[in-house]
DNA sequence: GATGAATGAGCCTTCATTCAT
DNA sequence: AATGAATGAAGGCTCATTCAT
């Protein structure tokens, strides 16, 4: 599945500021929000959007794509940091991410494929669930989770939480965080 | 809001049978299943559809509002039961439900408006809310949960308990909900 | 494969007017006319049009069938004459009809594949190919045609005859048609 | 209508690349094929092909053009011949190049203009009338062909056999043709 | 009250054509 | 000259909603 060729530079401002537009709208109106919208609000011809996403799903896909990359970006970095800071630090981010971006946790849902529930897998979900996996080892390395917790029902915790944040104020958000943070840590 | 006046007998009958077919059609297929194939599934002309339901949102809101009056009736049957199995019974009994009818979750979404984001409440939200209510605040006093959980982010994690459920495993969701109830209860 | 239950008296009118239109849009742009052209022309929403016929294909295939019927009514009625007459009667109205509808001959190149040919047959062309071999025998008992002439080569003569029909002026058609029904006759 | 000044050699060769892939994919998917996938086949950009050809209209026409020569050349090369022979073979070609070639047929309708019809002639049609009008009146003189024969009916004959032959096998299209041959014939 | 035919706005997608690179 | 990205007008089709029967 290569990337085919390096495409040109305006093209190339076009296909991301179409990904940028796709992300806005959708989290405005959600994923049936219209194609038509998306490629106003990238200021492009709506021809322009099916060049380079020929299918209303490959756009999905590509900012879904765009938001799992963006959240290995976030874990790497996190790497640098002790295991458990990295570990809450990440959890909190990517729910905090979906709180702004309804729709977004559909994204997380498909890990929960590659992360042990039956179904195709997606590169997506593959991705992101090794991403989480590590930084799950490596808190429970450090003490810093219960050792009976597996990818499986993190990831379900994870998209739970992301989902339910959608439409939930900040202060409760976190508050529920809290309590399924500590259902996370060990034993005190 | 007046119910106008008393439906006949076979109108109430036609009501009754497009609630249950929208639930099954919208479990199916989703939310935006068409007007049209619920009508079939009831058995009934599109017209009737429309004349009970005068909107497609209309129905949509009268099958949630079934969902919760049924949530709400559990929770009247456990409150004869101890506080803590009753809280927590309750608790798994929405998930599970959630698990098997899919974009059923949404209506506990509303709940949270009424249980403390901003928006405009339902009469779905406000009658979830007080049920729930009224649950963990039995269960705080009979020592089964954490004092300092408010009600509203513990809808918060009922959402997102029954969000995740809709594509996870019974086990994953098992262990994940324990996760969760860990996190509820006081320290140990 | 049932007609379903008759159609309300309306929809029954609708249904006809449509067939109408679709047959003089056809004639006067070709196949590729636009549904939207159809509909106007029959005084109805485009709607409508697909609630009649579910995809353009099937409106297509409608019109050609009304054409087959008419065709086969026409041989029906010549069938009281005598053989001889019948059949090039016949074989001149099917011409003289293609030449006034554009795109008309095709339904004649399905009936080639009930003829003979290979490829999978549909209604349209069995219904016309027993039509014609009927004719062409009585023809043949009759003397009025070659006796080593089978169906599969009347049926393409007739395909031929009625596109080249298409564009040419009436004289030119018949003294076209002439020469084809000299090679039909057994030698003099 | 004046050609411009010569292209360069490598334009040239474009052209022809063009012309090439132009007939190849007409041939498969029908006039309908996209340009685009011309340009593709062809090897050259899309935007190549409308430098040429300023619309697709030209670039069929321009294919038509290419294969009306094609037949001329044939005819000049029969002319050596008996004029009987060359006659029917000249036909029988015709006829055969448009069983491979879809949408084939076409060009040959335009000759129709030129040889009797009403409407404005295209220098396509002009040229293959004169080809076929000669080869007629040379079998005509040698007593191969009927002398009531006009050129108008012929080339409605070479019309109708030509889209016939599109769709029907081999031999079919053999027996028809020779039943057609067989009216041309003087009175045996 | 029930029915389902009619309606038309709106959606996704294709493709001829233009034009900056 | 060649390229291919951008454009937007259609086109086929769906579906919520209205209304005559």
């Amino acid at each position: 599945m290569g990337e085919g060729r390096p495409l040109r530079a305006d093209a190339q401002r076009n296909r991301a500021k179409i990904l940028d537009a796709a992300e806005a709208v959708f989290a405005a109106q959600g994923l049936s929000a219209s194609t038509e919208d998306v490629a106003k609000e990238a200021g492009v011809g709506i021809g322009t959007v099916f060049r380079h996403f020929p299918a209303k799903e490959s756009l999905i896909e590509a900012v879904f794509l765009a938001r799992v990359r963006a959240l290995a970006d976030k874990a790497a970095a996190l790497s640098q940091a002790q295991a458990g800071p990295a570990f809450y630090g990440f959890f909190t981010y990517a729910v905090e991410q979906a709180a702004t971006q309804s729709a977004y946790a559909d994204v997380l849902s498909e890990a929960a494929v590659a992360g042990g529930g039956g179904g195709e897998p997606s590169v997506v979900g593959v991705e992101l669930a090794a991403t989480v996996e590590t930084l799950l080892v490596r808190a429970q390395q450090a003490g810093a989770v219960r050792a009976d917790v597996g990818p499986a029902e993190l990831i379900a915790l994870l998209i739970g939480a992301s989902r339910a944040a959608e439409r939930v104020s900040p202060d409760v958000r976190t508050r529920a965080l809290d309590i399924v943070f500590d259902g996370l840590r060990p034993i005190r």
